[in-house]
DNA sequence: ATTAATTTAGTCCAAATGTACTAAAAAATT
DNA sequence: AATTTTTTAGTACATTTGGACTAAATTAAT
């Protein structure tokens, strides 16, 4: 990518970050990066532009991340590494999760493409939670549909922890961590004895 | 309260809910009522003294609300009660959790607000929770914390859920009964035998 | 070296917004 | 009935914003 389309996604991630993406307008930006509000419009239509290119790094982020992990035969610990390199990852992008509902009100592309994307990770979360109850690590569903609730309630803590952090800690760039913790805490209660043990070691392993 | 700020509150409302805070306008919301802008000027200073006075509405709601359940001697029941109650405030103020964010960080006497009352609500839960331990609905706690943990996790559903469903469900008013039910399910995993009889009942009872 | 394509800046415009100020109208108080 | 207070509308202004259009400058291709 050519040096100011960098310059400008650097910018707009940050300046989307500090004030929120209704708060910055292209000219914002373009100011910021020193260049003319024209030049910017070249580069990128409009905000959601933007926001797409900026989401297309997310995306990629989180495809290297599953790159990463794919190797890992511990089905526990690949999913306490996917939470806290995953919870770093949205970290990083919060304006996005902060202002998600923003976005997906206003984007129709994004959000489809996120409707998408929640299938995948609904299959994927189905996929481990079926190979945890294989290897005796959780337990078997105690009634119908049990852990398809269990994915949505965890769905919508990776969705909005860091705007709930962002509210609530008085330190919310130490709470990655913290919430990883707390995310990783809800399979808790269906882990079988083994699973609690794998678990407890994990916990130290990765000083949570 | 006059008749005219009544209906300001209400097309504010509604605007909102249909729009967005950030993309409602004084000037517009006076249009809707058909008055002139600088009489809107007049009772509400700004867009935020509009926030601040709607979210006095759903505090009044809320404290209706619990005054209603205070009667109510089965504690499960009255969780049932609150959370389906509850919810169905939070829709109606949907606004409001669907641009919490943007309002926490552009308010600061209502993000001061939430704050307190965020640890209300906790201290609510906390002995909620100990009473239903008491009354052996749930089990103790296997190690220590681990019903903050649940506090926690039950906080980000109870302030998210309605901003997951309209990026999520194709009938988002459909969804309070549905993710009332979800919501109600983070607590499943801690009842006692008893307790899940209990659970059972009420969900028949509910109609959940 | 010339030409073509890409990148950049400058200007102008119309619409919207918040804010401040003035004055009229309506309601309440004396 | 007179006057004071509250409520309402009107106007004017400075700023911001996105968008369109033009032209200059830079880079790539021939």
């Amino acid at each position: 990518m050519k040096d100011v389309k960098i310059k400008i996604l650097e910018k707009a991630k940050k300046l989307f970050t500090d004030k929120g993406i209704s708060n910055v307008s292209i000219r914002e930006i373009s100011r910021e990066v020193g260049i003319s509000h024209s030049n910017l419009i070249y580069h990128f239509q409009d905000k959601n532009a933007l926001l797409t290119s900026l989401h297309q790094q997310i995306l990629e982020s989180a495809i290297q991340l599953n790159k990463e992990i794919a190797t890992e035969k511990d089905t526990l610990k690949s999913l306490f590494t996917s939470t806290l390199k995953g919870f770093e990852i949205i970290y990083d992008f919060r304006f996005f999760m902060i202002d998600f509902n923003l976005i997906m009100r206003e984007n129709t592309q994004l959000h489809q493409q996120i409707k998408e994307i929640e299938k995948l990770r609904f299959m994927m979360y189905d996929e481990k939670i079926s190979k945890m109850i294989d290897e005796n690590i959780i337990r078997k569903e105690a009634y119908e549909k049990e852990y398809d609730y269990l994915i949505t309630q965890v769905r919508i803590f990776s969705d909005y922890w860091v705007s709930s952090s962002q509210v609530y800690e008085r330190n919310p760039e130490l709470s990655v961590k913290k919430y990883a913790r707390f995310f990783l805490n809800q399979f808790y209660p269906y882990l079988t004895e083994k699973g609690r043990k794998s678990f407890d070691d994990l916990l130290s392993l990765f000083d949570l």
